[in-house]
This record gives C-alpha cells, sequence and structure tokens, in this order.
DNA sequence: GTCTATACGCAGATAGAC
DNA sequence: GTCTATCTGCGTATAGAC
C-alpha cells in the first residue's frame, strides 16, 4: 500500500472510532508512521480526507451488498445471506476500530453527528437506496418462486425490514441487554410469518421449476 | 427560570444540535445573555453541564413513557398512544434545536459519538429497561384481555418492537425517502397481524368483563 | 453572581528547507 | 514527498475586580 492509502485506511480507523471533531490529524499521521504535514500533500484538507474515507467505506459495503445474495437458491437463503453480509461488515468494522465492546454500529450516526448530514445526503440516499433495490428484489424473486405471498405491500415490507435491522445494529451497540444474534434469527423467523407462503404451499412450491 | 436552568436548557438545546465537542460554552453563554465565564459559577466544567442536560433529558423522556399508557382501554392503543408519545418527544427536540429538516433522530447516537458512550451506558440501559418493561407490561395486559395471543414470546417480540422503533427514527432522519408516519401505521398494522387474535377472537373478547 | 482579562493547550493549516 | 518550524484561531478554564 502506498502512503496515500495508508493515510486513508488510518482516516477510516479514526474517524469511525473517534468521530470527525474529535479526530486528529496528528494521530493519523501517527499511525501511518509520518508528519503531520505530509498529509497535507495528499489531501487538500481534513474534510477531504474525510469525504474521501467515507467514500471508501460505502464503496465496500455496497460490493458486498450487491456480492451477497449471489449463489442463493431461496429468498429466504438470499435474506439470511444479506443481513449476515451486513453485520459481517459492522462487526469488521467494529473489530477494526478496536471497540472494546465489539458490537455492530450505525456507521452513518457514528460519523455525522457532529457534521452537517446534509452534505452526504446524496451518499447516504444512494446507500439505502441500493439497499432498498436489493430488498424489493428479493421480495419479488420470493414472489415469483411462490416462497413469498403475492398479497403483501412491497415497498412497506422493505421499509420495515430496513428499519428493523438498523433498530437492530443501534440497539446492539447502546443497549447492554441486547443480544444481535438471538434478535436477528427471531427476525427472520417472524419475517417469514409476515411474508412467507404457509409451509404446505412452501413444499409444493419447492416441485416447481424454480 | 434561573440563569442556572436557562444554562441547562441552551445547553440541551446545543448538545443536541452540534454534539458534545462542537457546542462552545461561549455559544451557550451567548444564548443565555451573559458571558462564558459565568457559567462556571454554575457548573463545575463542561461535562458536568452535559450530564446534567443528559440527565434532564431522560428524566423528561422518561416521565413521558410512563405517562403514555394511563388512560388507555386497549392493548393496541397502549401501543400506539406509547409510539405516538416518544415520535412526539423526538419531533419535539428537532423543533426545539432548529434543524432544517424537521425529523426525529436517535438521541444517543446524537450525544455519544464523540463522547465515551461507556461512561453512559448505566443512563442508557435504564431509559431502554424503563421502554422494555412498558412493552413487556402491554403485552401482558393484551393477553390478560384476551388481544393478544399467548404463544408469543415476549421477551422476542418486546426487542423487536424496540428495534424496529429506533430503526424507524434512525431512516427518517438519515434517508430521504422514508416517511415516517406512513412507517409507523404499517409498522402497528404488521405488529397485529404478527401478535393479535384473529379478528373473530377480538370480537369475542370484546364482551368479556376485559 | 457576573464581569474583564488572560493563561493555556490543541488542532488545522502553511512556509520553506531538503 | 516528507520534513521542521511556525502561524493562527478557537475553546476550556482560571484570576481577580466589581
Amino acid at each position: 500500500m502506498n502512503t496515500k492509502d495508508r493515510i486513508i485506511s488510518a482516516a477510516i480507523k479514526n474517524f469511525l472510532n473517534f468521530g470527525y471533531e474529535k479526530t486528529s490529524l496528528a494521530s493519523i499521521a501517527e499511525e501511518v508512521g509520518i508528519k503531520k504535514p505530509s498529509i497535507y500533500y495528499h489531501f487538500k484538507n481534513k474534510k477531504e480526507l474525510f469525504n474521501i474515507s467515507l467514500k471508501n467505506i460505502l464503496e465496500s459495503l455496497e460490493y458486498n451488498i450487491l456480492k451477497s445474495t449471489e449463489n442463493c437458491t431461496s429468498s429466504k437463503e438470499m435474506f439470511e445471506s444479506l443481513f449476515s453480509t451486513l453485520l459481517e461488515f459492522h462487526i469488521q468494522l467494529s473489530v477494526m476500530i478496536d471497540k472494546k465492546h465489539i458490537k455492530p454500529v450505525n456507521i452513518f450516526a457514528t460519523l455525522f453527528s457532529t457534521l452537517d448530514a446534509e452534505d452526504y445526503k446524496n451518499s447516504i440516499n444512494n446507500y439505502y437506496n441500493l439497499l432498498n433495490n436489493t430488498i424489493i428484489h428479493i421480495l419479488s424473486i420470493g414472489q415469483k418462486r411462490n416462497e413469498i405471498r403475492i398479497d403483501i405491500k412491497k415497498d412497506s415490507i422493505c421499509e420495515q425490514i430496513m428499519a428493523w435491522f438498523e433498530g437492530l445494529l443501534i440497539l446492539s451497540s447502546l443497549y447492554s441487554s441486547f443480544n444481535f444474534n438471538i434478535a436477528k434469527q427471531e427476525f427472520l423467523d417472524n419475517l417469514w410469518i409476515l411474508i412467507g407462503k404457509t409451509k404446505k404451499a412452501k413444499t409444493i412450491s419447492l416441485g416447481t421449476k424454480w
């Protein structure tokens, strides 16, 4: 890795760990093994470094989302894979930033609290739109395969799934009594009560060309 | 209101608006109409002012939660009232802090990003425990009244309700396409599909002494 | 209780040598 | 490209007058 990439890597780690304000360029430089002014050769200022760091995180996240549902054989499996991917990504971030409590967090809430989220509306919307489209896509496939009821309001269910997942992450990081993995499994079970076909119907659907 | 209370009030507004780091004592003083050093007569330092501000917010929030389910005639109504109360509280905070986009936010995520949430674990857990107990209580009442199925896992449903609600708040403040009020209604409807008795059973229950 | 004046430290940013 | 030295501004906090 060249110096620029090492700076970005250290920046991501620090921004996620301490937020924008409390992250100092000195600590980033120290982590990379260079002096503070050297950062200014590669980046115009702190804000630009933050923007590029955020871009990196989101691109990685989006790539993982797109990849997650490949090689799945049912819509239920796709959901499980998508959630596992998102969870895994957040856990990896938590590990990377050396949090004492290794738990998933909402990265936007961590990053934007002291910044004007309005400046990053487009980036955030792009990410959530991708997530939205992915979930709608899975629901549609599930309906085609006769695994998911056709009388559900897809948009509404999709919003609820997204909200649920974000909430799980938030509570995992804030509320001590909360166990993400248990909650995730219960969530998937209950989701299927809401949108899944009955067992009988599902059994039948297994015999179709889908 | 005496000076001390006015300082606390201005502090809450600023901490919620800008986070801990970016809030300066000068801006709080200016808002109150006093000079910066006067704050130190009433509070030991910035951290103490923050701690007292947070305590104020949480006490108000907890008071509202406890009050919300009074005068309700059914468990469904209790849920609706609880959610409306929480939503209303967050909206009022949003209005108070002059956010351009008047939308509910997760107050902890806003406040703690630059602080060590570990220091405030007890406060946060107390709040979520109250919310947790309130929801469990409503579920129990609903079961007694024959409005809610008795074969549900209350703890699990409770966690999901909490996660769902937090997620709704987060997405409302971050994701432009997200409409909280629509999502809330759909949420309540779907919740009842999961935990509510069938229409027939509910009709019967209306005739009982409950 | 509130003020003016000021100490102190830190973080972002720049100048200019190598 | 990276460094040393330095500027600049801001924010917390204190001293001491009124």
